[in-house]
DNA sequence: TCTGGGGTCCTAGTGCCC
DNA sequence: TCTGGGGCACTAGGACCC
């Protein structure tokens, strides 16, 4: 482990739920839910007003409307939420080319590889001066941990939480970790932490008492050792800029388990179409198809089988899902289906058995085409919400809207035939509620408007403003100019 | 109460090859 | 020819993360 705090590890706070407030003003300082709205929907998360009332991410939709009955609940719009994130990882890539992002909300940089930071001043520094550069840009806030390893960065960075930045310095660390629940450090979830507290260890300095030995025969070699190098302080993992896919998926959850055999595989098709999309726009094939079945009793098995090369053919993956499926019994009804593909290879080997299933299945493979299946990434337009009206799908709660008189707005709910909207943009008042009926010519959906006023020159595409001026340098002194004010 | 979606990594069992 | 073992690939499941 280096010397010196200079792994950074960036957290954006209660993300979803900040953006959507940021965006929407009538819903600042307000609890805010953000989930699948779905009977079987969890929240992603909630902001702070919101866990309040105890409501956090990955618990089920119905329980966090029972604790918070009069928050806002919305979908999650993906596509806005990485168009920030494109922001704030560009700002990151300013500091140092070592950048490695873990979700939309959450990276690791190495300000030493970047030169940004030599000692814990100048890594303190280089933390508020972002943290500045962050809020100027995407009006949101932003905490950040620093230390000498990931690990230890990342504890920081949750100690920070919200709009905050705590630097552990070096020769402080097992002091720190010793009191702290076993929980706190990472790969230790509900189970692990279950199978330690049963062997009477509850904290890190009970963890690293208990030995290395102790640890690999409670939990086996890999997680065994890498545990009480962990509860050492130990952590070698370096900041990897670039991480390789090793697996693409999709799967759905319906709202109602699907009894009827032929339903199930027409939807096993659906999702190796989805599946085969995703492969060719990532330039990749895979060797193994994975079929994932979460039955009625919510157990879950694959089936996979591996081909004698990597594919990208639609009615090859189509068929191994097929006779994966063949090997499942359903009966009792299913509530998840999923295809993976992985063995990924930028590649693809044209076999013979892929060109003859191919030219069996091309007449499926156009039909498929035309499905028009929803994007992956917006739950309202899945096709588990088969019974809601066409119409109404297209007014997800929470999606901006521009209506021709009134200008834009947000979906507030939709119904019977009716939905509700706000008017007011993120640089308004909090605005004034509507209600049209769902095909009111004049209503139509819109693109999210920037959070932070943009220059004129900077106009077109959230994703691309200030992000892009940050890129070409020109933007770093108007974002930290704000630090000042701090 | 009733548990999403998209990933990664690890372990254990099994079969095959040398 | 038989047997054992190491190494590897594959398969299935589980834990964990955000």
């Amino acid at each position: 482990m280096r010397a010196t705090p200079t792994i950074l590890h960036l957290d954006m706070d209660a993300f979803f739920a900040s953006a959507e407030q940021a965006s929407k003003p009538s819903l600042r300082g307000k609890a805010v839910v953000v989930g699948g709205l779905g009977p079987r929907g969890v929240v992603a998360t909630a902001s702070y007003e919101a866990r309040v009332f105890g409501v956090h991410s990955a618990m089920p939709m119905a329980q966090a409307r029972r604790l918070a009955p009069n928050a806002a609940y919305l979908v999650p719009r993906f596509g806005f939420y990485r168009s920030i994130s494109g922001q704030v990882m560009t700002l990151l890539r300013a500091l140092s080319p070592l950048v490695e992002p873990l979700s939309l909300d959450e990276a690791f940089v190495d300000l030493e590889a970047g030169g940004a930071a030599r000692d814990a001043d100048s890594a303190r520094l280089a933390g508020a001066r972002l943290r500045a550069d962050i809020l100027a840009v995407t009006g949101l806030t932003g905490s950040v941990g620093l230390a000498a390893s990931k690990m230890l960065a990342k504890i920081a960075s949750e100690q920070a939480k919200p709009d905050g930045l705590v630097l552990i310095e070096p020769g402080t660390e097992r002091a720190l970790l010793g009191p702290m629940s076993v929980r706190t450090l990472p790969g230790v979830g509900p189970a692990t932490g279950d199978h330690l507290r049963r062997a009477g260890i509850h904290t890190v300095d009970e963890l690293a008492e208990a030995g290395e030995d102790e640890l690999v025969r409670l939990l086996g070699r890999a997680h065994g050792h890498a545990l009480h190098a962990m509860a050492m302080a130990h952590d070698e993992r370096p900041v990897v800029a670039e991480r390789e896919t090793k697996s693409v998926s999709v799967e759905d959850t319906y709202d109602v388990d699907i009894h009827d055999r032929t339903r199930v595989g027409l939807e096993v098709q659906r999702l190796a179409d989805r599946c085969v999309r995703r492969l060719r726009e990532a330039g990749l094939s895979g060797r193994t198809i994975v079929l994932k079945v979460r039955r009625y009793d919510f157990s879950t098995l694959t089936r996979s089988e591996t081909l004698r090369g990597p594919t990208d053919d639609l009615a090859v993956v189509r068929e191994a899902a097929a006779r994966l499926l063949d090997s499942v019994d359903t009966t009792g009804g299913v509530r998840l289906l999923g295809v993976g593909v992985s063995g990924l290879a930028d590649y693809t080997q044209e076999d013979l058995f892929a060109q003859a299933a191919g030219e069996r299945a091309a007449a499926g493979e156009g039909a498929a085409a035309g499905e028009g299946a929803g994007p992956a990434e917006e739950p309202a337009d899945q096709p588990a919400r088969e019974e809601a009206a066409p119409a109404e799908r297209r007014w997800a709660a929470g999606h901006d809207v521009r209506h021709a008189e009134h200008g834009h707005g947000w979906v507030q709910g939709s119904g019977i035939g009716r939905v509700t909207v706000r008017f007011e943009t993120p640089r308004s008042a909090p605005g004034r509620v509507r209600t049209f009926r769902v095909d009111d010519p004049a209503l139509e959906p819109a693109e999210p408007l920037p959070l932070v006023r943009r220059r004129p020159e900077e106009q077109g595409g959230v994703a691309g403003g200030v992000a892009g001026a940050v890129a070409a340098g020109e933007g770093e002194g108007a974002a930290t100019a704000a630090l000042g004010a701090l």
